[in-house]
DNA sequence: GGGAGTCATAGCCCCAGGGTATGACCCGGT
DNA sequence: ACCGGGTCATACCCTGGGGCTATGACTCCC
């Protein structure tokens, strides 16, 4: 029933190279191997998936977009595996990382992937670790570079914002938010009872700060300890949640969850790099920090 | 090496119900297989993912990560089982849709999955054309709903826009046009010669007319087929590109490819959902178009 | 009419991963 | 103190998917 990934890079690289047994020996294996390989993801899937002529093989145009969806977990089944990578290597490396979970679930792989693109023999080493412990880690030189989401950084760090992180209010599609003209303002925020993460993440500490000068708070409505939990209950209709927005994106972009604007509070959280000393980054870390900082949307 | 995704799933799954044995009998299988087959994720990735008590496991540090990666990679696999069903069924089925391959790629297996939810019995059959095919299947009554990239539909057919697409310059971080500080302008633009699809596409359809007052066009750099091979020229270094935002959001959200703006020209695109009749739309296609039409960030 | 290319089929073999049976351990209740 | 209910791991067997080689069918081009 579900189709295995080595099938999945098996298409990709038929329709990338137009033939079979290319694709095979680019994946180190045997020609009939592969085909057998692709009648059977083509059985599974019930489609068929590429035409085979005698002179190469070409997609159909079902195999057009399952192809293209294949690509997309690829993607995501590469962030996977150098990221897994990183974690074990995460002592001995020639470049050691340290981030706070919400970069390391969402920017870490990506940048790791772009990084190994222009030096693949360089091995990276990732710890995840709270903000605080990752400031430790740098201070003791136990890793070269660090990416921490906490608003201030010792001064015998040196450090600059990568990245920039909104929290967003989420609420069902189904939810009267989800349709009102008329804006939520942050009083409103506030006196609305919330699935939020437990005081002390930093999701709250956020979130925390933003309300500091609304008097009627209301108590939490569900107090959970990770991200994905407040996600799932948000989404099984338990109430209105404030998330990162990285946590968020993919239930935003279909549809999932609907955000909801609260004019006059700052719910930015700024993601910094941090590193030791006051010199200069010079090699991987130096790089690493390149791709981390480029330009984006 | 590679994992294989029923071992992902067992472990989101253990990482939700806390107990391998509950999560085996989710999956259906029996306890030690799941406790073999976690083991076998262990030792492949090199990571000790769960602790095992004996009341209960639980994620380690770094297994909480790898579960966050997991569930991506889940998603996107879900995406293409959906997908693929939808396709498997494009004739007979309760909902009859046709996409463009710009929809079909991008945004189809997202909503066919957030439908999906909420009537899980409900089958849905998907059929991928050009926009023209699209119109002429909702015509001749093959399918119930369309979905269209073209900036205008018959007057026998009501519409709706259910998205907006726009296109994007994008190049290398290495090109000049990424670190440049004066905006590039419309001029300048056509008189570079750019990586496009082939004419008659929409996307170049889309950009000749954004460009059409403009006089100085230059030939373009490579004329490919498929937004794909675009895509893989601009990261070979072949040149600046213009694709459709939904293409490239990973490959900008990574700082793979740089967007460039271009004030003054309009490259949006209105994706619109077509469907026959002047007469208002009920049942499943009702349905569908409300998941299409939610608002999103 | 070969030669170079495509892909499929046949037959063999191996091991990954499934199942059952059972053991080790912890905890809580009686 | 002890037993029952819960956890997970180990041992063992067996099946099937997927690898390999050898070979065939076919096309296109020179």
């Amino acid at each position: 029933m579900t189709p295995d990934l080595d099938s999945l890079r098996l298409l990709v690289l038929v329709a990338e190279l137009g033939s079979l047994g290319r694709a095979a020996e680019e994946l180190g294996i045997a020609q009939p191997s592969a085909s057998k390989r692709l009648a059977t993801l083509e059985r599974r899937l019930g489609l068929a998936l590429v035409d085979r002529t005698r002179r190469g093989s070409t997609l159909t145009e079902p195999g057009q977009v399952v192809t293209d969806w294949a690509r997309r977990v690829l993607h995501e089944v590469d962030g996977l595996l150098t990221g897994a990578q990183a974690l074990r290597e995460r002592q001995d490396a020639q470049l050691r990382v340290a981030a706070s979970l919400t970069v390391a679930e969402h920017l870490a792989p990506g940048w790791l992937g772009e990084l190994r693109r222009s030096r693949p023999e360089l091995h990276v080493g990732l710890r995840v670790a709270n903000s605080d412990a990752v400031l430790d880690l740098l201070r003791r030189g136990e890793v070269d570079l660090g990416f921490v989401e906490s608003p201030t950084v010792p001064r015998e760090l040196a450090s600059r914002v990568v990245a920039v992180d909104r929290l967003v209010v989420v609420v069902l599609p189904e939810h009267p938010w989800a349709r009102r003209r008329r804006p939520v303002d942050a009083g409103e925020l506030a006196a609305t009872p919330l699935v939020v993460r437990e005081p002390g993440s930093g999701t709250r500490e956020t979130l925390d700060r933003a309300l500091r000068r609304v008097t009627a708070r209301a108590e939490p409505l569900l107090e959970l300890g990770s991200t994905t939990a407040v996600r799932g209950a948000v989404i099984a209709g338990a109430g209105p949640a404030v998330l990162s927005e990285l946590a968020v994106a993919t239930d935003l972009a279909e549809g999932r969850l609907v955000p909801v604007e609260v004019p006059g509070i700052d719910l930015r959280r700024r993601l910094r790099a941090a590193w030791p000393g006051g010199r200069r980054l010079v090699g991987p870390a130096a790089e690493l920090l390149a791709v981390a900082t480029r330009p984006r949307r």
